[in-house]
DNA sequence: ATTAGCACTCTCGTTTAACGAGTGCTAACA
DNA sequence: TGTTAGCACTCGTTAAACGAGAGTGCTAAT
């Protein structure tokens, strides 16, 4: 059931091939560009075999061989070998996410585009979620006698805040003593927390004009809590699948643009996966089964975890994106991390950068 | 030079079978379809007149003709008129801009949404720039011992932070002082006169601790006014061209979506347009010279513009979409009113939906 | 000024044929 | 027994040829 060694050099063959040039790949080019020291009827029947096993298809009888899932699935579990990058692609990556180390946001937002640079393919890259942070204040600010701005922040010093208008004019020292009282009652909660336990009733209400002010302020509360757990996604390079022979046709490429439209599903699904470098190739992914999908997560103080990802054809450099997706990752991480809690992580990184 | 009364009924008609079906439109479908009493050998003479005064093209010798930019200028100067909504898109406009209208950007992006959704084309909502806002206040609240939120705040309730991470520790004293100094230098100005005026020396560097604080915070202060300066741009609806018979070629699709790969390039063609409905037609814009644009404006609290827009191919339903357009941003407009400003304003809205 | 008639043009879909790439099989060979 | 050369066969791709259909442009009649 194993492959012999020779299957195995003829398959890397065809993958490499296949990769570079996205055509079927016949017997007798494979052997005249790599030199296994076979002739290409030995090589035809190898292939037979491998097709045989599932590694290999066929589009039609006259045409060479093509790649299918479970080649590029041993590919990538044994046959490739991490790639270095080259000094140009870790200049870009080291200048251009340098330039903003203190903006979290565009930060994240300059990793997807350098992504979709160097692997001319659409790429992604979501903020972490922020289920398991807890709430530091809440603040309420006076804009005009109408208009106040509810902020909330957490721990790790995530903000997110809301402007309303009331109905009704408030007062200085009801806004005040909300804010406290909410701070009071969340403070130290996690926002899935109290997210969930809909107890909005004990946020004291003994003051009247400070119930009209709570049944105001509670829903956008609520709101504002929601939108701080949602993660940013930043899409990238969506229009370099256009130059890829695998979407000349119009009803794929509207399919994969069509993909990203539904921008909360695909985080879910984004979401949903494993930590670490993680790749999903054609049929192992529920939707899209043409794509390969490489994912790879970073983290915020060596604790939130964030995630990049690259979208494709299953025909792509796994060996080569892959490892980009490591030293970048890696990279991130150092960003994020906080001044005082250096350490061992920086050693981990220092071993995959190699 | 004018065109008779038989020439602009002929051009409507061949403009409403084109828009209808996609396909260059032959004199004797004309005569057919639309009886206008003469035969299509007549038809035949006036739309030859008509190509030879530019309203109209030829494909090649034996295909019908279609209509220029030209004689889609006509028809959206001239000819057209005003329609009415279907009760289904009033309904439907109502409806979900009405569900969050205390939420400014939500309101925004459900706007363009919307827009998609009923016109089937790629449509765009934009936030308004705030270059004439003033700063209302400027607060430093801190999180721990490094880390702060640095948060301003406009006259009009637009909020903007930034949390950032000292190297060295902050004092609370140091932090409401920097605050109070900020506030007082600022407030009043507007954005635009405070980020080009580069005047970051008068905010008192009296005390030491100050000193140090205010040269970590400024540079971010920067930043953080230019975060507020830049509208936000909504996208919707970009996939539905890939429906429409004018970009079934993988190039044309391709050009069109990079085009809205490029927000900023976007962003600040979309601002230089006029207030208003405004149709630009093909040739009309400097880029994208196969395409139709549709802008309109909205108002906040009467005085700050905000745009939504269309794009799609020159062959458009003008007459139904800028109806819906209008309808929408008089809509717009309306949810974001003060609720103490009523008036004038109003009654305008009344006569224009009619 | 309008219209009928007709030749002419151009596109599009279909058919046919030739070509080439690549396989699969068989038989010869080490 | 594994490897190789040779060859027939398959199938997709391309180009050319052809007919049908749609629509114009022109001319001559009304």
């Amino acid at each position: 059931m194993d492959l012999s060694e020779r299957q195995l050099q003829i398959l890397q063959a065809i993958i490499t091939d296949y990769v570079e040039n996205a055509e079927p790949v016949g017997s007798r080019s494979i052997a005249k560009k790599y030199d296994l020291g076979v002739s290409p009827a030995t090589i035809r029947n190898e292939m037979s075999d491998l097709e045989e096993m599932g590694y290999l298809t066929h589009p039609h009888t006259s045409a060479g061989r093509v790649p299918s899932d479970k080649a590029y699935r041993l590919y990538v579990n044994e046959l490739m070998k991490k790639k270095n990058l080259s000094a140009k692609d870790k200049r870009m990556i080291n200048d251009r996410l340098s330039a903003s180390r203190d903006e979290f946001d565009r930060t994240i937002r300059h990793a997807a585009e350098l992504l979709s640079e160097i692997t001319h393919l659409a790429s992604f890259a979501m903020t972490p979620a922020t289920n398991e942070e807890t709430i530091s204040f809440i603040k309420l600010l006076p804009v005009d006698e109408r208009t106040l701005i509810l902020m909330i922040v957490s721990e790790g010093g995530q903000v997110t805040n809301t402007t309303l208008r009331l109905t009704v004019p408030y007062t200085q020292e009801a806004l005040d003593l909300l804010s406290k009282n909410m701070t009071v009652s969340y403070k130290g909660r996690t926002l899935d927390d109290v997210l969930r336990s809909e107890i909005i009733h004990d946020v004291g209400s003994d003051i009247e004009a400070l119930s009209a002010l709570k049944g105001s302020v509670m829903p956008s509360f609520l709101r504002t809590l929601e939108d701080m757990l949602n993660v940013n996604l930043y899409m990238e390079g969506m229009t370099n699948i256009f130059n890829l022979p695998e979407y000349t046709s119009i009803d794929r490429a509207r399919d994969f643009m069509e993909l990203f439209a539904r921008k909360d599903w695909f985080t879910q699904k984004m979401l949903a996966r494993d930590n670490g470098v993680v790749v999903t190739i054609g049929e192992e992914n529920d939707t899209m089964k043409d794509c390969t999908l490489i994912t790879a997560t970073y983290h915020v103080d060596g604790k939130l975890v964030g995630k990049i990802g690259v979208i494709g054809p299953t025909r792509m450099k796994y060996d080569e994106i892959t490892s980009i997706m490591e030293y970048l990752t890696n990279n991130l991480s150092e960003s994020f991390r906080l001044p005082g809690s250096t350490g061992d992580g920086n050693a981990g990184d220092k071993k995959q950068k190699k």
